[in-house]
DNA sequence: CTGCCCATGTAAATCGTTACATGATTAC
DNA sequence: GTAATCATGTAACGATTTACATGGGCAG
């Protein structure tokens, strides 16, 4: 049920047609909740029937366009939602049932498993920094309209916390990244030295935190 | 599909029943997929009717006890499963979006999500703990299991591949709480001095990496 | 006049949750 | 005997993905 409310918050900001919050649902990254038009679509009819936002057809571009904006009531149940403790989700995690049962294959394939990790979060990285350093340097768009709306006292918590959800994520995707490296530093040993029972190299616990980034 | 080879990874250390699967997953964290009983049974069926897995009816206990172990093509199915590249999920994250439209609600509100968030991952924290140290003590029951039917040489590469998923996962519930923590502070700071507009206290990109913990 | 982006959907299938159901065994 | 745990499910619903469908506007 959180699409619903992703929605309702993407309207809060400004009034957008469904194609618009499709292209920003629909961007892998950049925005906390992707989502497909098959989806999109019948759910702004959904809210639409529940008074939550009102569309109103653009005749003017003779597109069969239909713009969307919050009601009074959508705005309360918005508020209602945010405001409500979070769901967290269960944990389903790939990856980790992955690792744990690479153990028959070969380092090689151990190796793709982790370059590839650190190549996705890298990606996701560069999404996050831009839109963090946007809204650091004030430039975010979506930031600049939810901020035109508001009274300048309400600014710096408004920013404060945009900054921090974006921070957050840029961190995240950096602990993926230095976490796949150390675990590639492992295996570059492991290989080194191929059969001593000495001296056994064990994916050291410390080394995760140092910043060894290229 | 990956609940499939959830089970099957779970299976290829020991045989077990449709119970003993449901225990592990059902636990919130710990495991890392979650699935209940009513995923669990049609899944079990549907693999022995595939021959991935066979059950074998535990008349012994008189109970209506089925225990399930794999078969050659299970085995071969898992291994071509964690070695195929993952697929990432999209990004759905109901926490981010509650964060970002929080700001037309009180301080207060704002803080009981943070504090939730902490909690949340301060739980998390404490079961990766224990199975990360369980793992690094060598008393962690299934990777004991696990180790058993392996030749020692391989060892070495068994748990440093346990103890890269668990470190990760110990590292993701740490930043989470460091995060929390550090937001917290932005809005102790916020409060204590209300109204100035010199020296704007914004949440710091810095301070979130130093290790304040308590 | 062809291909791309705008703009909106429907239908079927899959994956996961919620609610319910049943009976046997074990501990108090 | 009664409550908890063992042990296995079914049915309905909800969320998401995949595949398909349609047509207008605009640039080359």
């Amino acid at each position: 049920m959180s699409l619903r409310y992703a929605i309702l918050g993407f309207l809060s900001t400004t009034p957008a047609t469904g194609y618009e919050i499709k292209r920003e649902f629909q961007i892998a990254v950049g925005w906390s909740w992707e989502a497909l038009p098959s989806q999109i679509y019948p759910e702004l009819r959904e809210m639409e029937h529940l008074g939550w936002i009102r569309g109103k057809l653009c005749l003017a571009d003779r597109l069969n366009k239909r713009t969307y904006h919050l009601t009074a009531l959508g705005e309360r149940e918005l508020q209602k939602w945010v405001e409500a403790e979070n769901d967290y989700p269960p944990v389903r995690d790939a990856e980790r049932i992955r690792l744990i049962f690479l153990d028959k294959s070969s380092p090689a394939a151990v190796r793709r498993h982790f370059e590839h990790h650190r190549r996705h979060f890298e990606k996701q990285l560069a999404v996050w920094q831009s839109q963090r350093d946007a809204t650091n340097k004030g430039t975010h768009p979506r930031l600049v309209k939810r901020l035109a709306s508001r009274d300048e006292s309400e600014h710096e918590f408004i920013i404060g916390l945009k900054q921090l959800a974006f921070e957050g994520n840029v961190r995240r995707a950096q602990l993926e990244i230095q976490w796949a490296e150390n675990a590639l530093a492992w295996l570059d040993q492991l290989q080194a030295k191929p059969k001593r029972k000495q001296a056994v190299a064990r994916p050291s616990t410390r080394a995760v935190g140092r910043r060894g980034r290229k």
